[in-house]
Formats: C-alpha cells, structure tokens, sequence
DNA sequence: AAGATCATGTAAATCGTTACATGATTGT
DNA sequence: ACAATCATGTAACGATTTACATGATCTT
C-alpha cells in the first residue's frame, strides 16, 4: 500500500487541468497557481509520478511525438479520476504552520518594542508584494482564462490569499501603533 | 554545532516566562498560549532542553526540594538570555504550509458544488468555535495577567489569530453564496 | 482500588528539502 | 559559443510526529 501522500492528489489534480503532462510542466503550473499554497518540488514529483503509474492511476504515453525530447507525458486513467474524486470528497484536514514572526512578536518583552516594530515594518513589506501580485494574478486569470469552468474555483483560492493579507496588513498597522504607544510609556 | 533548531528559542522563550520549570511546564504552558502558531511535543522538548544544558545555555536546578517529584528544573543562563536575543534581533522566515482545503477547492471544477460547499461549511465551524476560543483567551489573559509587562505582546499575537479568523470567516460566506449562484447557473 | 495526569525519555517512521548528477535543447 | 531553461532522476539530510516504554503521584 502507497504511503497515504498528499502530493499524489495534488499531482492527479494538476493532471485533470492538464492532460498529457510531463512532471516539469507540472512542477511549472503549480508555480503559476497553487503556489502559495501548495507546491511540489521536482524530487517529489518524479518519484510520486512512478509510483501513480505503478498503481494504474495514470498512464505514461508510449510514443510521444518524434521531435518532442525526453519528455514523459502522463495522463489520468479512469481509477485516477476516481481516486482524485473520492479524495476531493473526504473531508480537508488542516495542518496549522508554524509562525516565527509571532513567536518573536510573543517575547517582545525581553527587547527592545523597535525590534518588534522593525519585524513588522518587514513583514508589512512582504504581504505588501504578496497582495499586489495576488491582484495582477486576479486580473491576468479573469482576461486569459475567462472562459474556463474552473476560473471561479481558481478565483476562489486566489481571493482566500488575498483576504488574509488584508487582515495580516490591518493588523500590522494596528499593531506598529501600539508598539510606538508601548515606546512612548517606556 | 548544534543544529539551528528553532524548537531551541521557542523553549529557550518560554523559560524565561516561567524560570525554574520542567518540559512537561514547558509543553503545558504552551498549549495554553502558543499553541496556534507554535507547538512542541515531549518528544521534541526533552532531547532539545539535554541539548542546551550541555551548550550552557539553561541550568538544571540540582536539588529540587524532597517532595517534588522526579521534575527536572531548568533556568536559562546568561549565556541563553543573550542566545534568545540575538534569536529575536535576527529577522524571521515565513514558512508558508500547505493548506488542504484551498487545494481541494481548487479542483472544485472536478466535483459538484455541493462537495466544496460541505468542506465550506464544515471549516466554517471549525473557525467559529476558534473565534469563540480566542476571544475566551483574551478575556483571560486581561483578567488574569493584566499586571504583566509580557501582556500586550500576548495579546497582539492573539489579536493576529482572531483577525484572521475573521477574515477566513468572511470568505467562507462569501464563497458559501458564490457556489449558490454556481449551482443554479447549471 | 482505579483512573487521570504528572513526568521523562528513546526508537522508529515519515515527510519534505537540499544537494548531487546528468544531459538535451533553445534563444541570443 | 554560451547562457538559460528544459528535463528527469537519486541520495542524503534534517526535522517532526507517532509509537513505544516506564513509573510516580494525586484525586475520587
């Protein structure tokens, strides 16, 4: 029995928005898409696609066209396309991350509030970034794939992403205030 | 060299808000305080307190009085004040994880609406009673640490989880009513 | 007396990342 | 020619979680 991996469904996935892939191309569309928040690395890819083709849920075409390099196409078979559904089905379990600008925030206490605020002001700039890529992402799938059936659940993702930066940025302004009142009672 | 294990700082943290205590403090104080953005097991927790006692870094009290069990208690040394400090100065990495529902929406296209709508609504509850935990927390901590120079840095790492919280639970109505409209267009 | 919880630890399994290794093809 | 990038894989490492192992003490 496969190890229960995550990556398999991520990789059956990428496999329904792109039939007839290789590993590198997906590897590429997870960059343009689920990026922030799933991504594969190639060493996990290509070991995870051997063993997909090994338990039948994808095929490797035999003969890619001549001129095509070393490329190895693969595609769902129909036990895939049911195992990714029976996957999709069963209930997401959510892993919560580990957050070392909030463990720093939390023993603020043992140095200076500038520190603190010099970490927010940091990350302040990173989501900053973070948002105005999510907003040009936005507008590029709207006009580039508007006719898609999947666009409103890529939109769905990309507007989770972009709501959590918007309350991470209120909440970095709000908290840099506090820190230069905490500055002033020192 | 030790390993740049950043369990390390996380007990190291908590050491000097409860000095002289044991890892199994170390672990319960945690899960009444870090716990949603930083956790660690005993399994994790005791081979790392070996470890920075032998780096001189904490201090195992030698005598603990008759009547206290078999409790190992430990104080950081100067040497681990200064080691925590320098951990808070250096800048901090964001380690974005993987979050299984956003990939499952993802693919919604692959599936009827009704199955993101059920992950939907089944994550909604689980953010509710969240929200209602966090707010819990801060009541009591202001209640119950009011005095403490450590609380506003507590209470700005809350004020983080209860703001994304809410933001999380404006996108699931949000989307919750989207998937409606996707539905009836079918 | 029994169950909960206090208390510490080791061993094994798992999972993901980084480093290594190789080579073809395309664009300038 | 040369750099970029396409393309596939293995090996080693590191970090974390789960399982295992043990036993004392407190509460009811």
């Amino acid at each position: 029995m496969a190890k229960s991996n995550k990556s398999r469904y991520a990789i059956l996935g990428m496999l329904t928005l792109i039939p007839n892939s290789s590993g590198y191309d997906i590897k590429k569309l997870m960059e343009s898409s689920t990026q922030y928040f799933w991504k594969e690395t190639f060493s996990s890819i290509y070991p995870v696609l051997q063993e997909l083709e090994k338990d039948g849920l994808i095929l490797r075409e035999e003969n890619p066209s001549k001129n095509d390099r070393q490329r190895h196409l693969y595609s769902l078979t129909s036990a895939g396309k049911l195992e990714l559904k029976e996957w999709l089905a069963r209930p997401a379990e959510l892993e919560q991350s580990r957050n070392e600008l909030l463990l720093k925030l939390f023993f603020g206490d043992v140095v200076l509030p500038s520190i603190s605020q010099q970490h927010l002001e940091e990350h302040q700039r990173v989501l900053k970034d973070k948002k105005a890529v999510f907003l040009e992402i936005q507008d590029k799938l709207q006009l580039e794939h508007g006719e898609e059936k999947g666009l409103p659940y890529w939109l769905i993702t990309l507007d989770y992403g972009i709501r959590q930066v918007e309350a991470a940025l209120d909440w970095c302004e709000n908290t840099l205030k506090q820190l230069n009142r905490l500055k002033k009672d020192m």
